[in-house]
DNA sequence: TAAGGTCTTGATAACGCTGTCATTTGCGAT
DNA sequence: ATCGCAAATGACAGCGTTATCAAGACCTTA
């Protein structure tokens, strides 16, 4: 039972230098000469010193703490995998994490209210919002309000104020259709997700593209308005697959909604992908456990959170140089939810 | 753009009392007459103050920050659900909420030594452990040495050195069993969990009584043992719907198995409900995202969290006469995966 | 060898709050 | 009015760091 109570002062006295020192050695800055650094550190190991995180903070006015905003109705996995994402870093870094559900339905309480208690309360020296929180203007304003540096996950519009970081969701979106479209399917459906997600329309405009490449018309009746859920994956595909000319594919703009229409079908009696094939996009969990398992588009969540976490570290420190946008690339994942479509009897039209 | 500086000595001043004053009515400490208080509440109000948490740590020793630790490989929903739960309750007695996950397969470091770190580096007032953590001898051990309080979801052995909480498993389980039964069915297979899990041991306890119960003999070939994850849920399926005689149920011990156990059937083609029946226990999402959904009990993850940790704050401020142990029943969920069992062609042997 | 740096180190004052304890105030009983 | 006790309030000393700025140590160069 190591009574954890040693403070600066004692790790000072052990190695006969000042608290001041010790301090410097503590937080890796220049000029301390390599012998009396070795001292230090020897004396703080020895003593198990851990410096006290609320002296930290209010003599040198920051927390080494980032907190993470979420608002998720949807997927879970998402803001789990994100998290853990932005964990490493912050780990790596010696950062804290401090996590926030920022719910709209609330009642009375605002988002942005949300925001403003967050880092009233908390003094995080940084903030990270994934979708859809990083295009709500409510948010973004407050912390910018309380000077508090941001990190935006999936912006709609990057700006030079914030890093950001976010995925190729067109390119998927546009290799997944011509995935569709290379095994031979030309009714191609697309569920597309919730509209206050920048994704949303990034995806819908690669789904768009890759017909158009092959040549294929566009056809608004085969677009179904989702909410990323999958109980409106569940509506949009019941929709399609009873709508007079039915489609051989069914992209839906994420897994839960392609769970969603994989249910449909299986409510409709409909054999995916015999009947129809389905795929969908992030590579969640559910991606493999949906029968049969979807075809999809990796996002790579957790690298994603993790460099932006890391650039949003280097801006508090003042090392960035500039702010970052990244862009990640979402690799097919294909899976036995989709197939060349059934032969057809006649070719109709 | 609020500067955010108002400080104790500001609203003192404004509400013409001395900064102690302020800080018993922040504080909500007693003594201190109502019109005083009414006058700092404004001045408060007015200046927007809010309490510098690194001062107020520093000061009082204590941060006012909660830890959770979760080391969590196999069901993403379940922390998150207990994090909201456990976020509601901190959120009303404005306490911070810090999250830390503790995996053991970070190569050298333990999990005792993660939690051990995670305290010295925040310095939470307390703790809050799911299982397996909840049983982990080496993290409970950490914490008391530094004494940290701690509150317990889900232990094998409640002791009165922890509050804890816990679902009613076995009477859960038992009656999922027994809804088996009633449907008709008599070969029910088990798929237990992580022995690691507590719970595990309950619900296969809860089983063995269902079928005892209604005079149905034991049989340990119908008990498989899986891990509480997807593939260990599938792989346990295979196993029991090839095996010579086949059960007519399947009882996974929770859902991520349950769904894993759906697609073994899938897989063999067997239909569910027709050919087998299926159950799981816990009603977190994946059970309703499954084809069909699956019959499960309940597992009020969110108010268990959130009683717990009421629980936790109780005892931190003191307020609390005793360690609660608190225990909540989980109510049947049916849905389509469960069904009477297709009548036999000949009721061999 | 001395001058003029640069690299190291330390003394001490914050940082903004709570705890302790003394003092003042209010008020019913004398 | 006055006393006495409890309730209300305030003065002030920390809490354990980092920041500032000055001073000391050490090395070049002339």
């Amino acid at each position: 039972m190591t009574s954890n109570k040693a403070k600066i002062t004692d790790v000072a006295a052990r190695a006969g230098v000042s608290i001041k020192t010790v301090s410097r050695v503590m937080n890796h800055e220049a000029n301390v000469r390599p012998a009396t650094r070795e001292r230090v550190r020897q004396a703080a190991a020895a003593l198990d010193y851990k410096p006290n995180p609320a002296a930290r903070g209010l003599a040198g006015r920051r927390t080494f703490a980032i907190g993470l905003l979420y608002e998720n109705p949807h997927e879970y996995s998402y803001t789990q995998r994100t998290l853990e994402g932005v964990f490493a870093s912050c780990e790596q870094a010696g950062y804290t994490l401090l996590l926030r559900p920022c719910k709209d339905d609330s009642g009375e309480r605002s988002r942005a209210q949300a925001a403003r208690d967050f880092v009233d309360q908390t003094r995080v020296d940084g903030v990270i919002l994934p979708a859809p929180l990083s295009d709500d203007a409510g948010v973004l304003a407050a912390l910018r309000a309380s000077d508090t540096p941001t990190a935006r996950i999936a912006p709609g519009a990057p700006d030079d104020s914030c890093c950001s970081v976010r995925a190729n969701d067109r390119d998927g979106a546009r290799a997944l259709t011509a995935h569709l479209l290379a095994l031979g399917h030309r009714r191609i459906a697309f569920v597309a997700g919730d509209p206050r997600h920048d994704a949303s329309a990034q995806r819908l405009a690669g789904y768009r593209l890759g017909l158009q490449e092959h040549g294929v018309a566009l056809d608004d009746a085969l677009v179904a308005q989702g909410m990323f859920d999958y109980e409106s994956g569940q509506r949009a595909g019941r929709a399609l697959l009873t709508s007079p000319r039915r489609p051989t594919a069914i992209f839906a703009s994420n897994d839960e909604m392609a769970a969603g229409v994989v249910a449909a079908a299986h409510e409709l009696a409909l054999a995916v992908p015999a009947a129809v094939s389905v795929a969908g996009f992030d590579d969640s969990p559910i991606a493999s456990r949906t029968w049969p398992a979807l075809s999809t588009a990796r996002q790579p969540v957790f690298a994603m959170a993790a460099a932006l976490t890391r650039d949003l570290i280097a801006q508090l420190r003042g090392e960035a140089e500039a702010v970052r946008h990244r862009v990640f690339d979402c690799p097919l994942v294909l899976r036995a939810s989709s197939a060349p479509p059934a032969p057809t009897n006649a070719e109709r039209e």
